[in-house]
Order: C-alpha cells, then sequence, then structure tokens
DNA sequence: ACCGATTCTGACCAAGTGGTCAAGTTTTGA
DNA sequence: TCAAAACTTGACCACTTGGTCAGAATCGGT
C-alpha cells in the first residue's frame, strides 16, 4: 500500500519513537521486542525496520530524542535567566531538571538500565551525552553545599534526589499512596532537591546565597 | 547420574541464586534467560528449574537471599549499638545501608527494574520487603534533617543518594575515574549520606545531634 | 540388598526473537 | 506523464525463550 505519513514529516515516526522509549524504559533493552514497539505504535514491525534498520538503531533514536530535549530545556533556562545571577541561574537550573525527571522518568529509567553494564550501548551514552550533562552539573558546583563540591559527587546527588521518586513511581505511590508526578508533588520534589543541594534559606549548612 | 549436592546443604542453589541475581541484576526480568543463568551456574537449565519451578519463583528466591541479608545486617548492627543514643544508632543504620549498597548494588538494580511498573512482582516485593524497610526509615525521621521530616522523602533521599554511585558504577568510572566501590570511595560516599541525612557535625541546617 | 524419595538428564514443544527479502503500492519531482 | 524514490507488506529464517515430560541415576533408611 505504500507510505501513510509524509516522508520528511514524522507522524508515524514519532509514534514509533514514543513507542520504543516506553518499551525500552519499562522491560530494558534486552527485554524490549520489536513486535511489541511496533504493535503499540500501530506498525507492522517490518515497516519500524524500514526507519530503524537494527533494535539498536531505534534505541539510539530514543535516547537521542530525550537528550535533546533536555539539552533544549536547559538551554532555554539558561537564555530566559541570562540576566540573573550565576546562583539563581544554578537553582532553576536543578528546578528544570526535577521538572524535566517528572515529564519524562523514562530517561533515568532507561539510564539506570543502561548504565550498569559494560556494554557498547553504554560507551555511546557516555561519550555522546552523559559527558557533556556531567559537565554541566560540574559547573554548578562553585554555587553547591560543599558536601558536593566535587563535581561527581553533586552530579549522581542530583540525579539520584531528583529521579528516584518518578524512576520507582510505582513503588512510591504503594508506599505513601501519593503521587510523585501531582504538581504540588513534583514541587516538593524540587524544593528538597535544591535545599539538599544549595542549602535552603540562609544560615545552613549550604554554600551562602544571595537572595 | 543423579544427585551432586547433598539434598538439604544447598552448594549448587547458591551458585544458582548467585547466578541470577547477576543475570537480573544486569538484563532485567524480561531479559535475563534461565539458560544463561544455568549455563553461568555450571548447571542445566532443566536441573534448575527442578528446584525453582517457574522463573518467578528463581526471582523470588534471589530477592529473598538479599532482603534477609540486608535485614540481618541491620539487626547485627541494632544489637551491637543498643547501648549507644538513638541518634547514634540511626546514623549507623544509614552508613550499613551504604556498604550493604556497595556490597550488593544487584538489590538496588533490580529494585529499579522492578519498580517501574505495576506488575505482580511489584506487589510481591513491596509487600514482603519494601513497607518493612520503609517503616524502618520511617523510624530515623525524628533524628534526621529536618528536609526529610516526611519519611517518604527521607526513604527515597537515603535510597538515591546512597545507590545511585554503585548501580551506575560503569558510567560513574568513566566520567570520573574512580572506582566507586573502592573502601575510599564507599567512606566518602557513607559521609555524605550522613551528613545529608543528619547534618554534618553541629550547627548547620540538618537536625541536632550530640556527638 | 532393596525400596522409595530425591535429584538429574536430554529430547521435545509452542511461542516469540531480531532480521532479511522480494514484491508490492504510493508519492514526489521533472 | 512517467520513472525513480519512499514506503509497506507478508512470507520466511535461524535461533532463543520458558516450560514439560519420561526416564534414569543416586541417595538415605531399613
Amino acid at each position: 500500500m505504500g507510505r501513510k505519513a509524509k516522508p520528511g514529516s514524522d507522524e508515524g515516526l514519532r509514534s514509533i519513537i514514543m513507542a520504543a522509549r516506553h518499551a525500552f524504559a519499562a522491560h530494558g533493552y534486552d527485554g524490549a521486542s520489536l513486535r511489541q514497539i511496533s504493535a503499540e505504535a500501530g506498525v507492522l514491525h517490518t515497516a519500524m525496520l524500514y526507519h530503524f534498520p537494527t533494535k539498536d538503531a531505534l534505541w539510539k533514536a530514543v535516547m537521542a530524542d530525550m537528550f535533546e530535549a533536555l539539552e533544549a530545556r536547559f538551554a532555554a533556562r539558561t537564555a530566559a535567566q541570562s540576566s540573573r545571577s550565576p546562583r539563581d541561574l544554578a537553582r532553576a537550573l536543578v528546578r528544570e531538571f526535577v521538572t524535566f525527571c517528572a515529564e519524562c522518568p523514562e530517561l533515568h529509567r532507561i539510564m539506570t538500565s543502561e548504565g550498569r553494564s559494560e556494554t557498547d550501548r553504554l560507551s555511546w551514552l557516555v561519550d555522546t551525552y552523559s559527558k557533556r550533562l556531567f559537565q554541566a552539573a560540574a559547573a554548578l558546583a562553585p554555587a553547591a553545599n560543599p558536601l558536593l563540591s566535587d563535581p561527581i559527587r553533586l552530579y549522581y546527588a542530583i540525579i539520584g534526589l531528583s529521579a528516584s521518586v518518578f524512576t520507582l513511581a510505582p513503588e512510591y505511590r504503594r508506599l505513601s499512596g501519593k503521587d510523585p508526578f501531582g504538581a504540588g508533588e513534583v514541587a516538593a520534589t524540587a524544593d528538597i532537591v535544591e535545599a539538599i543541594v544549595f542549602g535552603s534559606g540562609r544560615g545552613d549548612g549550604g554554600a551562602p546565597n544571595d537572595e
């Protein structure tokens, strides 16, 4: 029958990427199946293999899509706050990260799936995205709690604090009865991460701040 | 040919559980294969299915083994520190948790694999172990940083801060050049978690402490 | 020595895996 | 109008998956 979507315009491609994102996040790389993904996207699995010739290529497209969205958010926030002080920008960026973790919990879910064994996919992830993200986090170090002055500690503290409640959302719901994705909960998470990373208000263990 | 190991004594059973632990942690439940696991354990996959009649049963045995080890560590630490103040005990328990995360990174790896979708396995995990662990964490709340006075926040802060560097060890190594499992790094992780959760020294944002 | 329970083996099964391929059907640009 | 490019289809491949089953080997107890 031929194509249903326009060549350049994504339409179907986006639904494939979204379905793949959910599948990889839910079942891991090995556990996600191309047929499952294509069914969820409403496409034959062979049609999908035309656009993404291997599972690996599909996976990379999913990761690129998410990381680029994250970086776009950072860039927009940086542009919007360019007139404010570096400390305010740092706080805003961390809050932006928490918000993104809530909107796209799949990113960290897949990162924790992949970040645990030495695979080619991990190499690709680190070289292509993690290093840049890490450098962005390291740039916040001067404004951060002295406990987290080592950039690698800062990086994993931010990630660990921000992502865990969203990544483990079903467990969080069962234990607390609350939905971590609710607006109030997301803001509360951002408050906690911000307070721990930069210090809450003035005069506590965190770095001095100038509000 | 018949049996090779004694009936009651584990021997072979432990090697199966260990192999399964690694496989589930590395590839997730769906991605781990019984044949892979049994090969690593040096056993026919059908022999394994005799001891653990389904994949699910094997998985539960793996989880029980890890959680019971963790609870035993907590019990031992509690007994050893029974004469100290509650605050000292709380700090000791958190450090014990960090140590355990370093020795058994598979626990949190599997928890993050399972904690992300509503499955029967998650229900079982939460009912059987997570609730107890959560209550243990909640008991630390009075001694903790006021930012983490909500037990659910305390629970996920401890987990997120303690586990992420070990769960994502390969990424950590590539970004920092250091091995998170090295003795110095584990202690440094424990220091950071303790300081954030309970406050470092006296007079900062954390709860007052009495050392 | 023998029996029954325990433990192990290998052949087997239906279903699903990632991926290929030739043959189609559209769409686009000239 | 027409050919080339973009796209879709379904049959097919070798392989792996979780699991079953009948039989055989080995053990402890008597």
